[in-house]
DNA sequence: TTGAAAGCGCTAACAG
DNA sequence: CTGTTAGCGCTTTCAA
């Protein structure tokens, strides 16, 4: 910029008032400058406009991994907010580790985001205290903070589930297995609690066998859809709770012999109306999770203080045809 | 960090050596700037430490969407590059359109980003020239950047498009239909011309009316489809161009009247192997595009000169059943 | 082992 | 309409 100045012979201050488009430069200054600027092939260093304003214009999005398709609209959603307020999205992966979540959101951080929108791995956000009180904006989304008071979009895990477990009911099954992720992942517990009540107000018993939680990986979840179809009192129909799951259940029921089983899966995915079945289920809109949360956090950094948000987005029931199967006995 | 120094006692350039874990500095000295750190809620301002350092130890991705399902293992494999080096991942989508791509990448270049990885969606980047020259890595990955020399990682579109339509041809198939994406994007041409190459080594016309080159969404893809199905000449097979456009020919195929039609695509996709049929694919590895893409950039940043590589990857025939169904005549 | 001073490139505040 | 000065928070240089 020093450069641009000596070459179109004027001071440093107006060489930034022509980057930033501010008033008060004659026409013909503002030319001589703009000249000078093509021919040095300058660019104005937002290290340091940053150093000296504070904001970097930037956001930072921390999600479990990106290469889940749930997360695709979600974080292409949060990207398009942040454009529409002129401020770039880093993204991160916390692969569900807590402490990876927390390295990341801290070097985020040190970076300077202004805001945060993170999909917590872990349950105790305590060590974001300080950035909160220092001006960082923090929107999570999907599952609660753990010990600090935040914003929050979420869908209605607990509603989806039993309205999901209710349909199946609806349908004559009287054994449903459920297939979640792990206990310390909020959305799990709260799907699983919607599949309880569900069964409950049908005067349904739940035998334990029927219920799993844990890691969603493909072996996992396989050899649990295996064991619920077998044994004195297989299962008739099963809810999937989360995307993974649901597709890794689809591959076990297609390479599976016998009666046709039930299926309700939460998340809606690609491709689930060509299955064959087609797979019905209880759908989240990612993209509007997403969506809400960016705007949330724009809000906030625009100076709009008002406690913490709880937002809670419905969820829909897609019916297709594998939750619709009745039971086969 | 001046508050530590003060708080410890100490001198500013002692708590950068302990904030950087640099030799020279006393047990007991460290210790009292380190309580001073905690104390105070010290985090180092990066803003500050790049302007200073000229490093900013982030990179760029450019892609065309996020939210596509094929990008997503690509930039998880570019973060993991990007982690495993120390450096944050920056990114944002093109949506194709060139003006958005120069944009990004210059907000990107403002930012001091160290280097960029950018799946072009332009075809002339004489505009990363100056930053080339400041001193940005850049690689591009998927299709070459225009106008400029620079390293680039593809797939083996030309081949795989040749391949994929040899696989139809070898099964009795006479009149293929190919449906690519817009030809500016080189990837469509290269797959366009594989599949006349294929064609004509098995002395096969290729009727005007069975090619099309044009936007991948749904309505023209659709209609497309069933242009070609239908008339005096139908095709009785279609290579579909990328994954996006054999998501559409699935749903379209699944929909159509008559007798099945046989179908190859261009990248794999989730749950292809559990549609009927089952969708036969000539695969890419994005994964490895997008780690090759960012080793290549980190070995640049680490100060390896070499003249421009350019890096092509091979491409895998899955025959699933789609691709193997002979002709109905 | 430690610290003082200079300066990275920019913008805010205040002259002219 | 334009320029000068100070300083954002850090690291580099050099001296103690």
């Amino acid at each position: 910029m020093k450069d641009v100045a000596a070459r179109a012979g004027v001071g440093l201050k107006t060489v930034s008032r022509v980057v930033n488009g501010e008033q008060g430069v004659s026409v013909d200054t503002e030319h001589r400058v703009r000249e000078a600027i093509t021919a040095l092939g300058f660019r104005r260093n937002d290290s340091a406009r940053t150093l000296r304003k504070g904001r970097t214009a930037s956001i930072g999005l921390v999600l479990e991994d990106l290469a889940d398709p749930f997360y695709a609209p979600l974080s292409r959603a949060v990207e398009e907010v942040a454009r529409a307020h002129g401020a770039l999205l880093i993204n991160g992966s916390s692969a569900e580790s807590p402490e990876r979540e927390q390295e990341l959101v801290l070097a985020l951080c040190a970076r300077r985001v202004d805001g945060l929108v993170i999909i917590p791995a872990g349950d105790d956000h305590r060590y974001l205290t300080p950035e909160i009180d220092a001006g960082v904006a923090v929107t999570f989304v999907d599952r609660a903070p753990g010990l600090i008071e935040a914003d929050v979009v979420r869908s209605d895990s607990y509603g989806g589930a039993r309205e999901g477990t209710a349909h199946l009911l609806a349908h004559g099954h009287r054994r449903v297995g459920f297939l979640g992720d792990q206990p310390h992942i909020q959305t799990a517990t709260e799907r699983l609690r919607g599949y309880r009540d569900a069964m409950a107000e049908s005067g349904l018993p739940v035998d334990p066998a029927w219920t799993s939680l844990g890691p969603t990986d493909p072996e996992r979840i396989s050899a649990e859809t295996r064991r619920m179809l077998t044994g004195p009192r297989p299962v008739t129909a099963l809810f999937a709770g989360n995307n993974r799951t649901t597709v890794t259940v689809v591959r076990e029921l297609a390479a599976h012999q016998g009666p046709p089983v039930a299926l309700m899966g939460f998340d809606d995915f690609e491709l689930a109306e060509l299955l064959t079945p087609p797979v019905s289920v209880v759908a989240q809109d990612p993209a509007q999770l997403g969506r809400t949360a960016a705007e949330l956090l724009f809000r906030r950094l625009d100076g709009v203080t008002e406690p913490p948000r709880q937002l809670t987005l419905p969820i829909r029931l897609v019916a297709r045809g594998s939750g619709e199967l009745h039971p086969y006995e």
